[in-house]
DNA sequence: CTGAAAGCGCTTACAG
DNA sequence: CTGAAAGCGCTTACAG
């Protein structure tokens, strides 16, 4: 490629005049500038983005922090989409986005190491155990951070508002009369504990209470610890009619146990999932579930990163909350005895 | 961080000594040597990426396209795990990466122009319109590219054997004693022309002929589109005992619309997809399907690739096949009539 | 309005 | 065995 050195011959200026006509300046002459831009487009030049960044303390790249532990990272379909709508957020405001390691080739290197080897601008955490040291030295360093589906006080948080998500499922499984309901929850976290919080509150509000057996941890997106744990419930001497699965790729297992038993979708047993990926439409019976918006979550989450690097001072660090969206499948059957038109379901 | 002039006062050394006692040269004093690795630890040292990349032409930087069109990129199934397996691969031999994009910021670069501008050292062609020119212009550049499902004369490709999977499925549909199978092809491309190449030799080798309506040409991982052609489909005079659809998600499409007309899978209809996706195991029943092995393509495209950057001279220009596998689902019937103590199946 | 010069953080001939 | 110097391709005070 062609240097801002041959650039400045073919123009018969010097260096100096070339970059500043290639970067907006105003002290120069018009008719310089005219044709400095013309024959560096006919060029094709474009500054090379290790020097500029060498000069310029920016890379125009932002980190992203995609683990694939627990079950997450690119070949979870809720994560990869989100990075599919962050990164197309982020070209469009000029940035590239390279994935943070640790173990880049013989080197061993932190997170935070990678981080200060490319020099990123900013850093977004999308999955990562956040309970890592390592991913906290991140999130305490200097550094632009946003974070995704967490809350740290030290960074800008995105996440779906998962106890109204929570709320409107629950309570949705209420209104079709259940009233023995359980809930397979994920491993602790603040999404987990806000998601359980509400998942009581929803059962306060109604007036229902049901046995702690009801209430397991299994394991986010495992499908195997999923049927487990369904087994145990189903073997309970009084079973729930409805089981909350932590999430949709979870209530597969759900539902492939339930049918193990002989048990039929929704008529014996209910499920619900959450997260709203295509597996939930592709079920039968379509899932019922809690949609999150990952479009919006990784546009956020780029969008905000990216203000907070651009415009320090006019963004606050704070929590985004962004609406999620009840789908209602037919997994859940209607127990609520016949009434008007109503569709009528045998027992 | 702490740069190397800083690192080389604290050890009482030039910069020179440093950098040659980091980077592995033998002209060093051991005890110098030692002391520099010691501090360098102590401190986390790692040399700017930039600063390294400028001077040595190397950017330990890959650059992925991975564009969206035709349903493609990380939304995709397929190709967000062979990109994990690819970033793992590239990781272990020190390589991060960055995906090509044309619309950086402001900037409109051609794919190649970002090339440059980010200074990759190599290239890998995971998902794109191979015919876009300038897509071409890339695997005509200097640089080492790697491409990914297609096949150019001028790159390393790397694919499944599309010829044996369709081979191998169209004999298993065969052995079950299907003759009416109809084929909903992708796109035109290299993929879809050795797949209907392989349909066909495989439905010539058992003397079976199939009427040419038989064969329609759909759209890669498009579940509408195969919904309206499985209905064109089923609407023929003589309809088809059993559709292959051009991807699993497809399949989805095809299965909906076989229900939608009242027929049942596989009593009425039998139904195979390709790829081997998550969805296909979610499937009720579990669909029939090719699948390709997404860890190896991955792996083996970082692998080629770097090879061909670190080694060039010892590093084929070649195609490389993967094997791939033929998954037993639930989705196609058995025509045959019942002998022995196989299972029965009422006509 | 234009250009010479310094410097970003490295690596690597070259001299000693 | 060690270090001074040049240079990778840029940007930006500063001088004119």
């Amino acid at each position: 490629m062609a240097t801002i050195k041959e650039l400045s011959i073919k123009c018969g200026v010097s260096v100096s005049t070339v970059s500043k006509a290639l970067n907006g300046y105003k002290d120069i002459g018009d008719e310089t500038r005219r044709n400095i831009l013309r024959i560096a487009s006919e060029i094709g030049y474009f500054p090379d983005s290790n020097a500029r960044a060498l000069k310029m303390k920016k890379t125009y790249n932002l980190g992203v922090l995609f683990s694939t532990m627990f079950n997450h990272g690119l070949r979870n379909e809720y994560f990869a989409h989100i990075l599919a709508s962050f990164n197309e957020y982020a070209t469009n405001r000029g940035y590239d986005i390279n994935f943070i390691e640790h173990n880049i080739g013989n080197r061993k290197m932190s997170f935070l190491e990678h981080c200060r080897y490319r020099n990123f601008d900013g850093v977004c955490i999308a999955c990562a155990d956040f309970f890592d040291s390592e991913v906290l030295d991140v999130v305490n360093s200097k550094l632009p951070v946003v974070v995704i589906d967490h809350v740290f006080h030290e960074a800008i948080s995105i996440l779906s508002d998962n106890m109204d998500g929570m709320r409107q499922l629950t309570q949705y499984i209420i209104d079709q009369g259940h009233s023995r309901i359980a809930f397979i929850h994920g491993t602790n976290s603040s999404v987990t504990h806000n998601r359980l919080v509400s998942f009581y509150q929803a059962l306060k509000d109604n007036n229902i209470t049901i046995p702690p057996e009801y209430v397991i941890e299994g394991v986010y997106r495992d499908a195997e610890v999923a049927e487990s744990i369904t087994q145990k419930l189903l073997d309970l001497p009084m079973r729930p009619t409805c089981i909350i699965a932590p999430d949709d790729y979870s209530a597969l297992g759900v539902m492939n146990t339930v049918r193990r038993n002989g048990l039929k979708i929704p008529d014996d047993v209910s499920i619900v999932g959450f997260d709203g990926i295509s597996l939930a439409q592709a079920l039968e019976p379509k899932l019922t579930t809690i949609r999150q918006d990952t479009d919006r979550i990784g546009a956020e989450a780029a969008k905000q990163l990216i203000n907070l690097i651009e415009n320090p001072m006019a963004t606050t660090i704070s929590n985004v909350y962004l609406k999620v969206q009840l789908m209602r499948g037919g997994s859940v059957r209607n127990m609520n005895p016949v009434m008007g038109d109503e569709e009528s379901q045998k027992d």
